[in-house]
DNA sequence: TCTGGGGTCCTTAATCTA
DNA sequence: TCTGTAGATTAAGGACCC
């Protein structure tokens, strides 16, 4: 019992190391002590997914360009993901994970939060409970995993990436200070390279040194929201809580060509290919999506963003090409060759038939022409039925007297 | 070095609406 | 009915994460 009179609150995060290439080391032995990197081919446009760490030691790291990556170590094994495979591994290791606590909350397929919570009195104290995740998850999957375990996500987060691989750390709450003190600011969440300029500019380097800074000072050259988070965190605040119910909030395809391409029957074919994805994805998730985004990214990385709100929400390949494309030709993105392009929905909405009626509504006419004729043309090509298979009404709020 | 793919969240500006 | 305005919504982009 903490002297709040409630049980000590213990967020354990489980981390599994280089993922992509231990599940193909643990499933090729021929690849035992060598190198491994794992994401696009050398030759090819791409970077690296995750490399093991007999790649780390040539310099090697995620996201790094494969072109670098060969360069840097030419006999490295290098190979595409199998995503099928690591899911399947991934499944694995969330289930012994529930075996240990109810609340699970995958972060990605090689992380996740669990709130460990009361469970000293069946286990042990936090050491044994961390002891028995790894013992459990190299048992069944021979997968290595480094885990933290603290007073809350930041803690615990910060706590398995402070022992990889293979480690295990315990942070008390009387600890969490000293931990935090010596850590540079960069490995605080949400500090990217954008912000570790500005960090570097003020003379911030440590945690330590980033606690010393005025709350105001941080807020004049952060703005408030990013300043008080940075600050809380630099003194250990952050939610604890561990949510196993979270859900997505965006489903989006995109491609990115070998060579930049401008004529429009392929970007449109492309297009298409990827609004059935989007659409394929969101139909087994039961889910239907009334904002269609549509990214387009040029030479020099140049990247642009069109949305577009239905008034009703899709899970129609159909609709969803027919608004990207319109979006498209709209006229507002430069007349270049595109190196990607892709496609998403969001803003869900509730899954209803959509009515007949609706298409008579001079309001909603009036507001949406543009839909409505999109609406009137897969309609005219395809029937009302088709409508009715796709589209799903967004639930409109009451009107407010 | 030359940058994938799939996401989340935040900020800002423009536009709509009460 | 007109006008000014505040708040909500939409749209675009950026930063960040795995």
């Amino acid at each position: 019992m903490t002297h709040t009179g409630f049980p000590q609150r213990w967020v354990g995060h489980a981390d599994l190391d280089a993922f992509y290439a231990s599940v193909e080391q643990r499933d090729n032995p021929e690849y035992r002590d060598r190198p491994v990197v794992v994401g696009a081919l050398p030759g090819r446009r791409g970077v690296v997914a995750a490399a093991n760490y007999k790649a780390r030691e040539f310099g090697i790291h995620s996201a790094m360009p494969i072109a670098e990556a060969s360069r840097r170590c030419p006999d490295a094994v290098f190979l595409r993901p199998d995503m099928a495979r690591y899911i399947r591994v991934s499944r694995e290791v969330f289930q012994i994970l529930e075996t240990l606590t109810p609340v699970v909350e995958p972060v990605s397929v090689d992380e996740a939060y669990l709130d460990l919570t009361g469970l000293e009195k069946l286990l042990g104290p936090p050491e044994t409970i961390g002891c028995e995740i790894k013992r459990r998850i190299m048992d069944a999957t021979g997968l290595t995993v480094s885990v933290g375990i603290g007073p809350n996500r930041l803690i615990a987060k910060l706590g398995s990436e402070c022992r990889k691989p293979d480690g295990l750390a315990i942070i008390h709450p009387e600890d969490v200070l000293n931990f935090l003190a010596p850590l540079p600011v960069a490995s605080l969440r949400g500090l990217g390279r954008q912000t570790q300029k500005i960090f570097r500019r003020l003379g911030i380097e440590t945690v330590a040194q980033l606690r010393a800074v005025p709350l105001q000072h941080l807020e004049s050259h952060l703005g408030k929201k990013a300043a008080e988070n940075f600050h809380g965190q630099a003194f250990g605040i952050s939610a604890a809580g561990v949510n196993p119910g979270r859900s997505r909030k965006s489903i989006s395809k995109e491609h990115t060509f070998e060579k930049d391409v401008q004529a429009q029957d392929i970007l449109h074919d492309v297009l298409h290919e990827l609004a059935a994805g989007v659409a394929a994805t969101a139909r087994r998730e039961n889910l239907s999506g009334s904002v269609v985004t549509l990214k387009v990214r040029f030479a020099g990385f140049e990247t642009h963003t069109r949305q577009h709100k239905l008034a009703l929400s899709t899970h129609d390949e159909r609709v969803i090409l027919r608004e990207a494309w319109a979006l498209f030709l709209e006229g507002t993105l430069p007349r270049k060759p595109v190196r990607l392009i892709g496609v998403g929905i969001s803003h869900w909405g509730q899954s209803e038939p959509i009515q007949a009626d609706l298409f008579d509504q001079p309001q909603k006419r009036k507001r949406d022409d543009r839909l409505l004729s999109t609406l009137d043309q897969v309609a005219e090509k395809f029937g009302k039925g088709a409508l009715q298979m796709g589209c799903t009404i967004r639930t409109k709020k009451p009107n407010t007297p």
